[in-house]
DNA sequence: TCTGGGGTCCTAGGACCC
DNA sequence: TCTGGGGTCCTAGGACCC
């Protein structure tokens, strides 16, 4: 028998759930983002596959995914009916026999199984999602978390497809590193600078070079990457959130002292509820400012382990305080951070599994 | 063309200490 | 009068993920 990690991803999952209340909506462009409205400052969530065909997709800014598809449907985001098919989804993994379960988000999971059929195992997870939520999945199989996670791509959608250090570089090596797990856009240029572009050339990179460029951690780790290395257990840890925030785009710019005091004070009331439920001290605060159109500013500020309300507002004000007065804001953000255990704070490896 | 909201982790640089 | 070297803590910012 055989250790294997499976990547579970629900095909299109916002956007099926939605279908799913309204099967009438099933084969016609369905968006969801913001509060339903195109015309406020909000992004795409989920776009169905008939609207991707339109070149729409998750992160786009919703007026201009209406524009693109003038008679799409436009739904609002709806996170706790989202939350509950979610949960059902993952009550199916963890009732699998000997599967361990890590969740990465609402619609995926890694699962650990020793089997030596992983891709009958997989169509049978695959048919027991599917009748227990009526949901379709994809499953990539892998001999490490990243092979795994990467593998589901090629299985979308429904489908199975296997990725291990054996076909890892014929499958993978001629692809763009924007196609790994961790490396983005900023990422992507920087390596290309190194002359780095394809996942093959990342594997065979040059450690100090990316060292240099990129730190001790994170230059090893891109390289690890590219060779679909890394770690292979799938840990069931429950996950344990290091803070909680809460931010918001204002539909039209804040430039009052006094709206801008009010709006992060509402904030922080959130955030304080959270953290209240949480029963963890706060051990830090961070206020984020965006000042229009598009400049970010943090401000943060450690606090002594604190379950004081008012201290905590009192410190949250010394932050709003660095704020620039008369320029005008689009978005205020508030983060608490909380204490943590120790076994949480040291056990944690440079997966990233967290991601 | 206009860019949400909730997260995690890493790095650089300054302050401070011995 | 000039200024090492190591360590830790804190702040700010960057990048990425779903």
């Amino acid at each position: 028998m055989h250790t294997w990690v499976l990547h579970v991803d629900l095909d299109q999952f916002i956007a099926a759930v939605e279908i799913l209340r309204r099967p009438e909506l099933a084969g016609k462009p369905v968006i969801v983002g913001g509060r339903g409205d195109p015309t406020e400052r909000a992004v795409v969530s989920t776009a169905s596959y008939e609207a991707r065909a339109f070149g729409v997709g998750s992160g786009m800014p919703l007026r201009i995914a209406a524009r693109k598809i003038p008679d799409a449907v436009i739904l609002p985001v709806d996170a706790p009916t989202y939350l509950a098919a979610s949960e059902e989804v993952m009550a199916t993994l963890r009732g699998q026999p000997g599967a361990v379960v890590q969740v990465l988000g609402w619609d995926e999971a890694f699962v650990g199984v020793s089997t030596d059929d992983p891709e009958a195992y997989a169509r049978r997870l695959q048919a027991e999602v599917l009748q227990r939520t009526r949901l379709h999945c994809s499953i990539g199989i892998g001999d490490t978390l990243v092979r795994a996670k990467v593998a589901t791509g090629f299985g979308k959608p429904r489908g199975v497809f296997r990725l291990t250090a054996e076909n890892w570089l014929d499958v993978m090596g001629a692809r763009p590193v924007a196609d790994l797990w961790g490396v983005g856009s900023k990422i992507s240029k920087r390596l290309g600078l190194l002359g780095i572009r394809t996942v093959a050339e990342l594997a065979a990179g040059d450690e100090a070079a990316l060292v240099a460029e990129f730190g001790p951690k994170m230059g090893l780790w891109y390289r690890q990457l590219g060779r679909g290395d890394g770690a292979s257990v799938v840990d069931d840890t429950p996950w344990v959130a290091r803070g909680h925030s809460k931010e918001t785009t204002f539909q039209a710019d804040i430039v009052d002292p006094a709206d801008i005091e009010r709006e992060a004070r509402r904030l922080l009331d959130a955030v304080l509820a959270e953290v209240a439920a949480d029963e963890r001290p706060v051990v830090g605060l961070g206020l984020k400012v965006r000042y229009a159109p598009f400049l970010t500013k943090t401000f943060t500020k450690k606090v002594a382990s604190t379950f004081d309300r008012s201290d905590v507002v009192e410190k949250a004000m010394e932050l709003v305080a660095k704020i620039e007065p008369g320029r005008p804001i689009r978005l205020l953000g508030v983060r608490a951070e909380m204490a943590m255990p120790d076994d949480v704070r040291e056990g944690h490896t440079p997966t990233r599994s967290g991601w």
